[in-house]
DNA sequence: TATTAAACTTAGCTGAGGCTAACTTTAGTG
DNA sequence: CACTAAAGTTAGCCTCAGCTAAGTTTAATA
């Protein structure tokens, strides 16, 4: 039988590079106070116009809000998907980091991995951070 | 600072979905003795036309081989992409296995996940899998 | 204050990966 | 053998995420 689910489409695509930009603009705002359009672009190595489209699209979808030549911010819809990101991220990072993977490697694979993360698989790496892997210590 | 190394763009996408490809042909070929296009419809709930492009592009990137109304077969380049992204899988699956995740949620989260997964963290988790986790076992 | 540099916007292009609809080929079956 | 159903192709459309190039606004400074 085929594997199914496998619902991971262009709008799957569209919803990590939303994640990473909400996740970015909230680092910046906690930085700087504010977020502008270069933050981003130096952030994702970007153009300003791809910037500025992606942005677009974060606002026509209640992400973010902004006006011409104005700071963007989130709204309270982007503070909540930025929070569960970079909490997801986090607990990512410092799992791979508990496997013994580097500083380096760890901040590449988590940023990448964060988005494939699902509730299950994150819970069951908070419950290694936090109590080690049961079925290793059940078997001394 | 940035978090620089973002170069997460559409071609690591488009190879994400080409590793994904090679990897149900060789499933294919490994179940029936050939791969057909309808085999990667039913696998990945496209239809027909979608397969065709990504064929197509596959077969100018060198991947598959394949002729009109002819089955779909791999390439040099494409059994060892299929063969990493295989084992790939299955580690990154046998993992989350063991940190105690159901079967159908490390289905799933495995297959987003292996795109992601760097050969350092890949091998810090099949240390896991054969040897524990080292610094739980050195701190009892 | 006038000018310039940096930030931003806009228009228009590309390619990947989706789609539908219409057509052709291949393979079975009455 | 003729016909039909299934498989495959082709054409044409869409969105997202990238780009360049050109114009506009804002901010800094001579």
């Amino acid at each position: 039988m085929p594997s199914k689910s496998h619902q991971r489409t262009r709008s799957d695509h569209a919803s990590e590079v939303a994640e990473d930009y909400v996740e970015a603009i909230a680092d910046a705002i906690a930085a700087q106070g504010v977020c502008r359009s270069m933050d981003l672009v130096a952030h994702f190595q970007v153009t300003h116009a791809t910037v500025n489209n992606t942005v677009a699209r974060m606002q026509r979808d209640g992400l973010v809000t902004t006006a011409p030549y104005q700071p963007i911010s989130l709204t309270a819809k982007g503070k909540r998907m930025a929070a569960k990101a970079r909490q997801r991220h986090e607990i990512v990072k410092a799992f791979l980091r508990y496997l013994g993977v580097s500083e380096t490697t760890a901040t590449v694979d988590s940023e990448g991995m964060e988005h494939h993360v699902s509730d299950e698989t994150l819970r069951a790496m908070k419950r290694a951070l936090t109590e080690g892997i049961p079925t290793l210590r059940d078997v001394p």
